[in-house]
RNA sequence: GCCCGGGUGGCGAAACUGGCAGACGCACGGGACUUAAAAUCCCGAGUUCCGAAAGGAACGUAUCGGUUCGAUUCCGAUCCCGGGCACCA
């Protein structure tokens, strides 16, 4: 038979996953539609989402790691019959390319296209199940000219606006820097230069507008991350607390004038000793203005605040002051309180005013001993006892577990009350207000950068601010722009594109010359993928309302804050807009740790990296695949050990002649469980607890290190009954039993290892596709244990073992146990106080 | 300083709801096959102690304490590692 003979020449093949894969690889190539999602289907669907990658120039294993989860789960929704949707894409602008240019030369669109064709390539060997008909590169005007189409409409509805701010400066460079590119205060390229501070007109999008419904929104996000829902939560960081304006009398500024403080503990500012400035508050420059002595000293508080801003330690800065010579009056009691410039007060939180209460803070405390300026109690622990007289508190007392006192009429109250009742105070009196305050700050996005998307903006002289309209769009970011060159935004050195045509009144007019930050592409693209080859709109509605929103979304926990908090605001925005009916993007977030290697961090400059080509190369793609989930459950962190590639690589040897050394093609006869010699149940007992193992893997804690695990324990008792697998086993098991167990554990592995779970498939005389077989189901009953051994516990410690029937009913185990010999021999001489019985799993006996 | 994670054999790890700690893999030791090696297969193994052996005992999940018949798991305190936030008023 040419069946027995075809058997014959592959048992001796040894698994060589190169010609496996390259077999795959090829056919896969050539069939474009395999992983396509359907437009319309009746089947359910399921969008799961990676986090699309930056085109750097080549994978590294962390994506590797995050990209093997999101596959395995999308072919076992595949496998469960669901209409998948499995895109990939390229987040393709930004400053890399920028730097690559300048040090290869190379303009930074064909750096980076080149780097996209390199990684599309290692994805495609890697095995990866994307749909590639809806690709998304953010680079290219089929994708930004969204990008400049949502700036309208957010610029329509009042969310974008123009604002004088600070940006990092470089004297030497003439240019601004990004945040990253400063260290320690200094330029990147000019080590011995100090970065400035300046003040440029920048487009903000009011993301704070939404910062009360970003964070109550995250109570819904119940599958996500707690850790990330705090990060966020942390991040937004809402405030409730008063704002109280504090009467100058005249000695600056026009007759009124006032100085606002925000403060959270309204309960104690009868214990305020002065008022607290920012070094960068507009009145400062009013109260220095007559001043030298008095404004350098201002200048120096500056100068230290940026320091330690810029090296990130403002938390330890040193405090330093200097009174003004003014004062301001307390509406609450009339004091005139000294104020004061401050370097640890900041400017962007709050109002940059302060009032400093010593007795009841820690900072105003360690302030006010410094500068031996007066600390007065106002608050005093609650006590039990009525009669004990009022305790002198530890100072700095500064919980909300006190009473009010040598505060007028609000004496007794309180720590909640009273800021109650004084917000309420103030209200009524006109000096005051209660307010919510948020550490969010609104957005902005402009780079003064080359590659990125061009902020669709026209400034004419007579007509001002003047957006581009509409029929316009995109804005192409021209090439063959000299970036090298140092001074500003390198568009503004570009005449043609600089030069145009103002669309009110056609005279002269100045296009924008600033890129928006690469966030805003992030921002959105995976709607773009549910329409991808959309040229009318971003996409079509009804074609995002069947697939939003993302049912799993897989990264990087670096994510957590940026990328997902504007990911979930341009959301809210587009649902007020109309344009999507979901509130939220992303139903369940899954955040995959890292990779670390010798202790360490994956990363080029320690010299501990493992590329995916070697590994490919070395061992396969599904080996390396495989090892990423095999080392440690998803979330943890992955510490790589080569050998433990080695491992795995064994087990798809295994599995490969498992099925290679007897393969049972095309039989499927139905064969009753009973005909089974005690081996064989055990194989089929084993394989179905593998199965529920595994599908329970999936739906719950993606713990897919136990899921492998549990393959390779379900391979161990194959392999151990040598004689069912091996050619000519017929004696031992029926043929129709041997092929139902070898396509199962082919089905189970297919998820992981792709490309062997395809060539053994075929192998078993499959023709199907992979992906639409169905998902094995498991049999409770086949699954189930006949004998069960239970541990017999003595006063808590483990004294005999006994084996009873999986079904047995407590009343036997108990008789069981009393008379296990070693049971009998530690509780000899003893009287059982108390049996606990707990069904199948132990017996504890509780002597005296 | 505050908020999250985490600490288990020689190593990576597992243990789902409080119920046999160490599944699975690596490395290691022994054996089979082989002229030999590789590959493969089988067996062993937490630590310490007793025993010639079969076998047995004690200890053991960062440390100390608590709750419980029973704790890697729950509670309290401490130490260490990782991450986030940080004079945020």
């Amino acid at each position: 038979m040419p069946q027995e003979d075809k058997t014959a020449t592959v048992r001796d093949e040894r698994y060589d996953p190169q010609r496996v894969e390259s077999k795959w690889f090829e056919r896969w190539q050539a069939d474009a539609s395999l992983y396509a999602a359907e437009p319309a289907s009746t089947k359910p669907k399921y969008y799961v989402l990676e986090m699309l990658p930056y085109p750097s120039g080549a994978l590294h294993m962390g994506h590797v790691r995050n990209y093997s989860i999101g596959d395995a789960l999308a072919r076992y929704m595949w496998m469960n019959g669901y209409n998948v949707l499995h895109p990939m894409g390229w987040d393709s602008f930004g400053l890399p390319a920028e730097n690559a240019a300048i040090a290869n030369n190379t303009p930074p669109r064909e750096w980076t296209l080149r780097n996209i064709a390199n990684m599309k390539a290692q994805m495609k060997r890697l095995g990866f199940a994307y749909d590639w008909s809806r690709e998304v590169t953010t680079c290219l005007p089929d994708y930004y000219r969204w990008n400049q189409w949502f700036f309208l409409k957010i610029y329509e509805r009042g969310l974008a606006y123009r604002k004088k701010s600070k940006v990092n400066w470089c004297p030497k460079c003439a240019t601004v820097l990004a945040n990253e590119q400063v260290a320690g205060g200094y330029c990147w390229r000019h080590e011995d230069t100090l970065v400035e501070q300046r003040d440029l007109e920048q487009w903000f999008l009011r993301i704070t507008n939404y910062a009360e419904e970003l964070l109550r929104d995250l109570d819904k996000l119940e599958d996500w991350p707690d850790k990330v829902r705090t990060m966020q939560r942390n991040w937004i960081g809402r405030s409730e607390g008063t704002l109280v304006d504090f009467d100058l009398g005249g000695t600056v500024g026009p007759a009124g004038s006032t100085i606002t403080v925000f403060t959270t503990r309204v309960d104690t500012i009868y214990g305020a000793t002065s008022v607290q400035l920012a070094p960068e508050h507009p009145l400062v420059a009013d109260f220095t203005a007559s001043n030298a002595e008095l404004r350098d000293k201002v200048e120096q508080l500056k100068a230290e605040q940026r320091k330690a801003k810029e090296s990130g330690d403002i938390g330890e800065i040193e405090k330093h002051g200097v009174f003004t010579g003014r004062y301001a009056k307390n509406p609450y009691n009339g004091e005139a309180l000294p104020i004061w410039v401050a370097n640890y007060i900041v400017m962007d939180y709050g109002t940059g005013a302060i009032m400093s209460v010593p007795a009841h803070d820690e900072r105003d405390y360690e302030f006010a001993r410094k500068y031996k300026l007066p600390i007065k109690v106002v608050l005093v622990p609650s006590s039990s006892d009525p009669e004990e007289t009022v305790a002198e508190p530890q100072l700095p007392f500064t919980t909300y577990e006190g009473v009010v006192v040598n505060s007028g009429e609000f004496n007794g109250l309180d720590c909640d009350d009273a800021i109650r009742k004084m917000s309420e105070h103030a209200e009524k009196k006109g000096f005051g207000r209660a307010t919510v305050t948020y550490r969010l700050k609104d957005w902005g996005i402009s780079r003064q950068r080359y590659w990125g998307t061009p902020i669709p903006m026209l400034y004419c002289e007579k007509d001002g601010i003047v957006p581009v309209p509409e029929k316009d769009l995109p804005v192409i970011l021209p090439e063959n722009v000299d970036i090298t060159l140092t001074g500003g935004s390198p568009l503004g050195r570009v005449p043609e594109f600089v030069n145009a045509k103002c669309p009110k009144c056609g005279g002269p007019a100045r296009r924008e010359t600033d890129t928006m930050d690469t966030f805003v592409d992030s921002s959105w693209y995976f709607y773009r993928y549910a329409d991808a080859n959309n040229d009318r709109a971003p996409f079509d509605s009804k074609v995002v309302g069947y697939w939003f929103p993302i049912d799993q979304y897989i990264g990087g926990v670096e994510h957590a804050i940026l990328h997902l908090i504007y990911s979930r605001f341009w959301t809210k925005f587009m649902r007020d807009m109309g344009m999507v009916e979901n509130d939220e993007p992303v139903e369940r977030l899954f955040t995959q740790g890292m990779i670390i290697k010798d202790g360490a961090k994956m990363s080029k400059s320690l010299g501990n990296v493992v590329t995916p080509d070697e590994m490919v190369e070395r061992y396969g793609a599904d080996s390396a695949r495989m090892y990423t989930l095999f080392a440690t459950s998803p979330d943890s962190e992955l510490d790589w050990q080569d050998s433990g590639v080695e491992g795995v690589s064994r087990f798809l040897a295994r599995a490969y002649r498992f099925v290679t050394q007897r393969p049972i093609a095309g039989v499927t006869a139905p064969y009753s469980p009973n005909d089974l010699t005690p081996q064989a149940r055990g194989i089929l007992r084993k394989l179905h607890q593998t199965i529920k193992k595994i599908t329970d893997d999936f739906s719950g804690r993606w713990h897919f290190n136990t899921s492998v695990a549990a393959l390779m324990e379900f391979l161990n008792q194959c392999v151990a009954a040598d004689e069912i697998f091996a050619a000519h086993g017929d004696n031992c098991a029926p043929k129709p039993f041997v092929g139902d167990v070898q396509r199962k554990f082919v089905l189970l592995l297919a998820p992981f290892a792709p490309y062997l779970a395809n060539e053994l498939w075929e192998m078993l005389g499959e023709k199907e596709n992979l992906l639409r077989a169905p998902w094995p189901k498991y049999d409770p009953e086949l699954a189930k244990e006949e004998e069960i051994e239970i541990p017999v516990q003595v006063n808590g410690k483990l004294r005999g073992r006994i084996t009873v029937p999986a079904d047995a009913d407590d009343g036997s185990v108990r008789e069981r146990a009393l008379a296990d010999e070693k049971v009998k021999a530690t509780i000899a001489g003893k009287q059982v106080v108390k049996v606990i019985i707990v069904p199948g799993r132990l017996v504890s006996l509780v002597v005296r």
